[in-house]
DNA sequence: GACTTGGGTATACACCATACACAGTTTTAG
DNA sequence: CTAAAACTGTGTATGGTGTATACCCAAGTC
């Protein structure tokens, strides 16, 4: 029983606190949390670019290397700063159907994520498995008891809305972080990309292609990001209510 | 008219493989098409972490500096390798209805990222515009469009089902690549993780995952990822059927 | 033949993650 | 009370990274 994954072992250590410190040396300077919490600010503040373990140490006052100490490294420390930025959903804000909830799950971590950008940076390196993320998992999963589906949709539901969320997320990122560069607002995309796409774009070769985009389906009437993703959000969810008839119902 | 947005008219030619050398000084001895196909070559090998302008060069016989004059930064490369490296769908061995053409979208499209899973780490820079990215384009808004579905509505679609197959690309990958570091196997993963929920999460706190994870709706019978993924795809596909027939029906 | 344009090179900079050996400190075992 | 063991933080070193700058030279143009 339980042989291997001696790895995965110690990230949930670090990602739950747990471990106990050994009491044999002298007593650490630092914890996970003051490390987490600076390479958090760092990143708050230069993005995930500007994290990097010589400048967290800095800040901290430490040497590089005593980091390797409290963190296996710095793939290790991205992930537990995603967990600790998570934080906690807000769900008693949050309406009582599904439906509502799905979309408040959505805003909510759409939100979060906008407002913490290196979080979408991040190189996803497994499943959810610290206690914040695991309460946004709960959150989602508890909205969709109540329709009745099975555990399995239940569980594709959530991993559908969730790679929904962090798609459209960093695509939105990726427009916006262009406009220093090129002057390209997120509104003017739509008209940026059609006009490239129409330039480019041969119709006999892209026929769909060429009149969708000429029908301004990518935005280009000045759509807002929040527009487009509610628009998004909804049949997303619409797929997820046929689902629940479709298993309640007949077929 | 067109202000602004160099780069982005830069990145096009590149892309397209436009814009025309010049024809003043020597005829440069390398082409983007080589660049670009030894980057890839070096992916395939070690990985997108492989990669560097100076392994590039070197493999080329040339000075890492000397790639600069083809590609403006390591970034478009990425992009470059990515458009080059999708390569266009083999639509001919597609079905005729849109919802098998959409499975075999999803498949196809798949198996293209897990069998470069380079291509899934790339970080993606805004939406498709090489030509082979945007024949995938065409491929998927043609199989909607026999379902009349309004544009906007198609690409949505396009949009929802291309996050959820390269999320659970993503997935995957981020767990057999943890095979060789821990021991753990893809089909494992269920059983440890939930293993792992089990012994953290306290019943009380996150009653919904704990009950959803105990019940194995996790891949806890050691399921296969193409069954997984054959099984998420159809639900998302039965979404796809529930709008289709919501805007031709009633509601 | 002068001039302009552009290709390839060489050098240099600033930075990165982390392996390793070691000194100092604290606790525990004998 | 002493010696071993465990543990922390440091210093140093290795082997990378992307790319700015200045330069020389070949190739076309006038």
């Amino acid at each position: 029983m339980g042989t291997g994954s001696r790895d995965v072992e110690r990230m949930i250590d670090l990602l739950w606190r747990t471990g106990q410190p050994g009491t044999r040396g002298p007593r650490g300077s630092l914890t996970v949390d003051r490390i987490v919490a600076t390479a958090i600010e760092i990143a708050d503040a230069e993005g995930l670019g500007g994290v990097s373990m010589r400048k967290v140490a800095e800040r901290l006052g430490v040497t590089t290397m005593s980091l390797y100490r409290y963190v296996p490294g710095k793939e290790d420390l991205l992930d537990l700063m995603f967990e600790m930025a998570s934080g906690v959903p807000d769900t008693d804000a949050w309406p009582d159907d599904w439906r509502g909830r799905l979309t408040a799950y959505a805003l909510d971590s759409r939100a979060l994520l906008l407002g913490r950008p290196w979080m979408a940076d991040i190189p996803l390196s497994g499943p959810p498995m610290g206690p914040n993320n695991l309460t946004w998992m709960e959150a989602v999963l508890s909205s969709l008891d109540s329709t009745g589906l099975p555990d399995d949709d239940m569980v594709g539901m959530l991993m559908l809305l969730t790679s929904f969320v962090l798609h459209d997320v960093q695509q939105q990122l990726s427009m916006t972080r262009a406009v220093p560069r090129t002057g390209v607002s997120y509104e003017d995309w739509g008209h940026i990309y059609g006009r490239t796409i129409a330039a480019r774009a041969d119709p006999e070769r892209f026929p769909t292609v060429a009149r969708v985009v000429a029908s301004g389906a990518f935005g280009d009437e000045a759509s807002t990001a929040d527009e487009d993703f509610l628009y998004g959000i909804t049949f997303v969810l619409d797929g997820i209510d046929s689902l629940i008839k479709t298993r309640n119902g007949g077929a």
